[in-house]
DNA sequence: TTAATTGCAAATCCTTTGCAGATTC
DNA sequence: GAATCTGCAAAGGATTTGCAATTAA
């Protein structure tokens, strides 16, 4: 079973260290930086293996490529600024008790969602385009 | 502007006819056992026009690929099947207001969200298993 | 020791694009 | 006739995979 290797606790460090959701490559990127020297397919391995274990969350992106975020115990949402990437985690029982009715009326069970939120945050509407630099 | 070629009159035919969500290359197969004779980069290309004329809905499956389903003129959400693919149009005023109210309460403008649900419909759990032969 | 894991590069898969010829308006 | 399409095949970008060398248990 899973060993504990130097790579397999660096892409999850790195998992930590990220504010929101990451693409393996953005991952691999990071570790570069870092000094960690993991190849691409062995981030893309790790990730896969901790989806696996649902350890980390996933969604795709528009333009397909899939995003991973270690994620807390409990269930959550996600609200991204479409300018500078900032990212707030919301919960929203409303939304889990939504899900839940609609299923249960539509004769559905196991039912899961996909709920992701983007917007403009105050700071970047008000400034007009403040970049992202944070990443 | 669009010029209303037959190629495009099929694609959306076979979109039409289609029960569920489809990849752009299923709907190259489904035109190619009909008879028609359509490049698969066509398909692409329409099913591109289509959904930047909001026309119809896209939604990134598991595996990354894009899937496209005609839909009705207003907002809604779908809630699929994991089993067979039987995917229900649901409109969710609240998780509409849902939305609103979240990203207001953190100063989010211009607000924009991803709703999918999915889990096992009625004859898919009773049967315990009968698979997908639809598609 | 030994099964699991890594790295690299080649291979896949879905999707996009360049371009010459065919089409619709 | 002019601006748009289409088809094909080549290009792209993300992810996967084969395999020999490496490493944790």
């Amino acid at each position: 079973m899973a060993k504990i290797t130097r790579q397999r606790q660096a892409v999850l460090a790195a998992l930590d260290s990220a504010t929101s959701f990451c693409t393996a490559q953005e991952l691999h990127d990071v570790l570069r930086h870092r000094g960690e020297k993991v190849g691409l397919a062995t981030v893309y391995r790790s990730l896969q293996l901790m989806a696996d274990a649902e350890e980390v969350d996933v969604i795709r992106s528009d333009g397909g490529e899939a995003s991973y975020r270690r994620c807390s115990a409990k269930h959550h949402h996600h609200l991204v600024c479409r300018v500078c990437g900032r990212a707030v985690e919301v919960s929203g029982p409303a939304v889990e008790a939504w899900a839940d009715r609609v299923a249960g009326e539509h004769g559905f069970s196991e039912v899961s969602h996909t709920v992701e939120l983007s917007g403009v945050c105050a700071s970047c509407s008000e400034e007009g385009g403040a970049e992202a630099r944070e990443l």
